[in-house]
DNA sequence: ATCAATTAGGTTACCGGTAACGTAACTTTC
DNA sequence: GAAAGTTACGTTACCGGTAACCTAATTGAT
């Protein structure tokens, strides 16, 4: 049984109104728990709206208001990734609860199409913004600016933000990663990774390891970046690019630990020994670790915690209520038993 | 430096308009790409849209025309999940690819929370959502038949739906490969699931593997379902659980293929020799499975296809072109070596 | 050359709420 | 007990686009 499409809609808050025997305008106050009713005309509202089965009308609420929504536009490299579905639930869960409702796009790594999204999500009068691009081109930051809409930057941890940043110390935890690592004894260590469009944070944590090197006057052995995006095979395929190129390497950061796990199980499908023979180290500490017979060393992140940080500061901003500028989400070195 | 908040925009239709030198009604024909202006008008409309900054208004758009948006709502269970955030993802680059944004939400298997869910989103007036629930509360039956709107109900295969329905055959996956595992000798086959609030499509895959288990006078020795989502470590632990409940079993046959990679991994670090002492297979055909060592027998399905074939039915009803009630996406049985 | 069809605009009314303001009845305060 | 709040409404105007309708000029067909 198709369901026939007609333009005419339900009952509108004028008949509601009628109905009840007030004026539109004590109707609307009622709905929106404004002051200025009685609990008597609360019920009178009340029971015509359930009778007349009225559905708000939030497009013309937001129009006849103050020309903002409720919508609030979230914007992530890709949903196809534990770490950024994890966040952007949170996000939405957060946001739900405030009463907002949540319009997502994707950008993988790219400015460029974070811009696109961002000119047809403002066109919405979103509450606010959500985004998690690493960098943002020139015109996203103008029309930004131009809208004067509240922004939140999460994920990576920003310091000059455009508004608010909440995210991961990315150059921390690949710092500490480094250490850790040579302080384990390994010392030609190489770096596997995988971009698409651009740069995201692992480069970022590249850079804050390879400072640990730097630090022991070390670098990386090699580097291996696939233009992919990270994944399970992506690792296995990028440690065999490693493994084939040079036989000196005795540990590999990885990107994150999907990648970790591929490579993990390239290393062993050759009969290396982890740890002895080669030292794995990945990042974001998944689900998929707590089945693996080796403990993988990775660092673990708190992802509902930052969505959920992320949406808080963006609910305070939008209600003009002071917000922390930069907050930095937990993160924690587990060591395992592959480095 | 934060963006200070102003509830004036920017500028509107009607400054373009009068910049331009023509009345409002021909700038927006020039934006919308209406019929009726010439290319001289059109080029000095465009020049005032650059110079003013102007960012159309669709709040204004969708309350001054027909009454609805170009929004679309969709509501998967979970955004955790590699599977439906595939989904997710390709429903929304098809739907951005013909304009339309995307609203999101997560039900958790709950008809109730999808209720909630679709009663907010419906105060947007959206196009048309897109459900994924197995079954629907009576008030979101009764709402969505009141409002008229197109419904897409994707994920399952429904053979009455609502309106259109894009979905896998679950109750084949499950029949296919009980009779798979069947022809391979096993006999003694358990069941490993996870179920949150309420029976998933999960639940319509097991029935099939059951059929197929009658038809050889057979049934599941035993099953498992956990309360949790479906995850590795639910796998894992599923699997400690029945083979701790009996010595019997020489198969298992898994809600998809995350637990049964964990279950997987608890045989594995048992000493149990996957295939000869237990067969293991799963569904979903999900990317670890690349990296393992063993090829996981499972039902690979298009998860992509799935949601560019659902967005591009609801944006087909949406503009009451003639779509498919119901359209079956590929799944394949693809063996490995683990059964 | 004349009439019909097409093209390029303009005019008017309206969508369904909410902000701002006004007002009458009731309550509190000194 | 009168002035000063407070409460519970109603009235008016307006948000920024678009549908529907109308007009004048241009083009095409016979």
């Amino acid at each position: 049984m198709a369901i026939e499409k007609s333009k005419r809609g339900g009952a509108t808050l004028a008949e509601v109104a009628a109905a009840a025997g007030v004026s539109k305008m004590t109707a609307s106050r009622v709905l929106r728990n404004a002051p200025g009713f009685s609990n008597q005309t609360r019920d009178k509202v009340m029971l015509e709206v359930q009778r007349l089965g009225y559905v708000p009308n939030r497009i013309a609420a937001a129009f006849g208001s103050d020309q903002t929504s409720t919508l609030v536009g979230v914007c992530v490299p890709r949903l196809t990734s534990d770490l950024f579905g994890s966040v952007l639930d949170s996000i939405d869960h957060t946001l739900s609860k405030f009463g907002y409702q949540t319009m997502i796009g994707t950008h993988e790594q790219s400015p460029e199409v974070e811009e696109t999204w961002l000119r047809a999500i403002l066109a919405w009068r979103p509450a606010g913004v959500i985004l998690s691009g690493r960098t943002h081109t020139r015109g996203t930051i103008e029309i930004l600016r131009a809208q004067s809409i509240p922004v939140v930057e999460v994920w990576n941890l920003n310091t000059s933000p455009l508004d608010v940043s909440v995210g991961f110390n990315h150059y921390d935890c690949g710092h500490e990663m480094g250490s850790f690592v040579l302080s384990k004894g390994y010392e030609n260590i190489a770096y596997v990774g995988a971009e698409t469009n651009a740069e995201g944070m692992g480069k970022v944590r590249r850079q804050g390891f390879e400072k640990a090197l730097q630090n022991a006057k070390r670098e990386f052995l090699t580097k291996e970046i696939l233009t992919d995006r990270p994944s399970f095979y992506a690792g296995y395929y990028g440690t065999e690019n490693v493994l084939n190129r040079t036989n000196d390497v005795d540990a590999i950061y990885y990107q994150d630990d999907t990648m970790a796990v591929g490579g993990l199980f390239y290393c062993k499908s050759k009969g290396l020994n982890v740890a002895d023979d080669i030292g794995i180290a990945g990042w974001g500490g998944m689900e998929i670790a707590s089945v693996l017979p080796e403990r993988l060393t990775t660092t673990i992140v708190t992802t509902r915690a930052l969505g959920k940080a992320a949406a808080e500061a963006l609910v305070a901003r939008v209600r003009n209520e002071p917000v922390q500028d930069v907050t930095v989400a937990t993160t924690r070195l587990v060591p395992g038993n592959t480095i």
